[in-house]
This record gives structure tokens, C-alpha cells and sequence, in this order.
DNA sequence: TCGTTTGTTCGGAGTGAGCCGAACAAACAA
DNA sequence: TTGTTTGTTCGGCTCACTCCGAACAAACGA
């Protein structure tokens, strides 16, 4: 779980809380969390919100109207890490999009090999937004089988 | 190409780098590329090299025999990134599997919840390793045109 | 009321990555 | 040969990020 978290782009302690709730049967609160974890409260504290913000895990804060707050994992990873992955990529291809076009408005007219590579450009772009953007309707198994049955 | 590399992992010099390649009609040597990056030389020879491996740019050592070492980028970006994402992806699913198994192997018989947890896990991964593994066959027009022609 | 528990915020230590400059090796020009 | 240009390697600097501990705020129990 360590692991996979920094190729998400998260740091090991979130890997490493995520894994605890996952395999955890029931909710647990931070100090429980600090047990068995071994990471400092404010740790937990702080990876616990972020984790929450992206939507790994989820908080009941509630438990007969106490403060004590508990967190449980998120068991559907796949829509989760779908979810993250669209925000992640889309932000970049959009941004990148509008630069392009940016671009494209300041060339001069008699420039025509640059014109061409940002024509191409614009084009990968596009089909990549388009890519995220179906793949985001998918579940694993779909997507799976979109692939295997497709025949060029 | 700055922001776009570090999305992929990669450095804001290797995105310059690249970038002044790509749009660089002619193809660049070191001290050529410093002047254009501002970069320091052994920075650009550094970059350069994962560049290469990576197989973003390539280095025609060539040029009249001279030491002189030419660099050009590789313009189909679409494979190039496929691969090194593949590559990313790939690695991290397989310890990832590999891990799964062993802690399988030594959960405790009568532990049901944990196989079960277990079992879900190993089934996302295999899912994602087979869909990373096909998606490498295709080229972005064909897999957006799967997804858009694939009915539930 | 006062002590205890829970959760958040802030400043700082440790760490790793990116980049630089200097030193060095190799090839060319004179 | 000697000086110049090109490319690589090495040590160090800086910056960002992760995590920790301390201080603080809020809610509970006595």
C-alpha cells in the first residue's frame, strides 16, 4: 500500500493509513489509528484530511454524538482511483490545451512548421481528453472487455 | 512541456529540454541547447541521457565524424509516453501481485474477512495489468474510438 | 469547576531531488 | 606539441516535502 500510494502521488503514510482502515473491520478514530500506525497524531490528522478531500476514505463523525471522529476506507478503489486519475490528467491536458491555443494566436502567419507541430500537438491532446473523459464512464470489467472485443 | 513532464515524472529541465527539441528544426548539441535552455551544461548532459533511455529524444553521434553529439526529439509522443507509463505502471502492479500472493499465503485458514479483502485486491490489479497490457497495442485514435464504439 | 481526551495548527528537523559549477577526459585545430 | 571545444562525473547547494513534537482549542467526565 506504501508503495502504490507514491505512484499516485501520495506520500507513504497515506498509503500506510489507507491500508490499516482497508483491512480493518471496523471504524477507527486517529488515537486508534496512532496505535497502529506508529505515525505522529498530527500526521494522522493532517493524511487523514487529505485522504477524506480526494475521497479514499470516508469520516463518520458521529458514534453517539461523541467528538471522537472515525474514518473508514474506501472499498471501491477503482472509481476512487479513476476519480483522482481524471482530476490529475484532466487539469494538465486543459491547461495544456489553452496554452496551445495561446500559441496558435501568437504565430505569426508565415510560420508554417511550427504551426504544423502544435497542429499535432493539439491533436494528441485531444484525443487523450476524449480517452479520460469516456474512460471515466467505465468499471474495470468494462473497460476490459471494450478492449479485448475491439477488432481494428 | 514543463508542466506536462512533471505530470509523467519527469523534470520541468527535461519538459524544456524536449520542448526546445521539438519545436527545433534542426537537431541540437549540447552547448546549443544550453544557450537556448539557459541550463547548465551538465545538467542538459545528465537530462539528455534519461531522455535517450527514455526514448523521448534521440542522439545521432554522428555529424561528419566529429565528437559532436547531435540530439532530435521523437515526434510520435503517443507511443513514447504509452511505453513509459507501461513501464511505471507495469513494475508497480507486478510487486504489487507478487505481494498479494505472499501475504495470501500466509493468512491463518479461518481468517475469512482478510481473504476476502484480499481476493477484491488481487482482482483490481489483475484487472488493471490486463488493461494496461492491451491498451499498449493501440494507438490513441483506435482506443478512443473502442471506448466511444463499446456498448454496454 | 478542573482535569482528561480528542483533534487541529504551527514551527522545525530530516531527507531526497534538481540543478549548478568545477574538475576531468577525449577529440579536434593550430 | 599546445590550446580549444565538447561531453561526463562528482561534490555541494537549495528547495520542497514528509513527518514530528509542542502548543492550542474544543468537548467530555468528574
Amino acid at each position: 500500500m506504501e508503495q502504490s500510494a507514491e505512484v499516485y502521488g501520495l506520500s507513504r503514510s497515506a498509503g500506510r493509513i489507507y491500508g490499516v482502515l482497508y483491512f480493518s473491520g471496523e471504524p477507527l478514530s486517529i488515537p486508534e489509528l496512532v496505535d497502529k500506525t506508529g505515525y505522529a497524531k498530527s500526521t494522522i490528522s493532517n493524511v487523514t484530511r487529505t485522504l477524506t478531500r480526494i475521497g479514499l476514505i470516508h469520516r463518520r463523525s458521529s458514534e453517539g454524538g461523541g467528538r471522537r471522529v472515525q474514518y473508514t476506507a474506501e472499498r471501491e478503489i477503482w472509481f476512487i482511483l479513476q476519480d483522482v486519475f481524471q482530476q490529475y490528467v484532466q487539469r494538465e491536458i486543459q491547461t495544456s490545451l489553452r496554452t496551445i491555443q495561446r500559441a496558435q494566436a501568437q504565430l505569426s502567419e508565415d510560420n508554417d512548421t511550427d504551426a504544423e507541430r502544435i497542429e499535432e500537438l493539439q491533436q494528441t491532446y485531444e484525443d487523450l481528453q476524449e480517452i479520460v473523459t469516456l474512460t471515466s464512464n467505465f468499471t474495470a470489467a468494462e473497460l476490459r472487455d471494450a478492449l479485448e472485443s475491439y477488432d481494428k
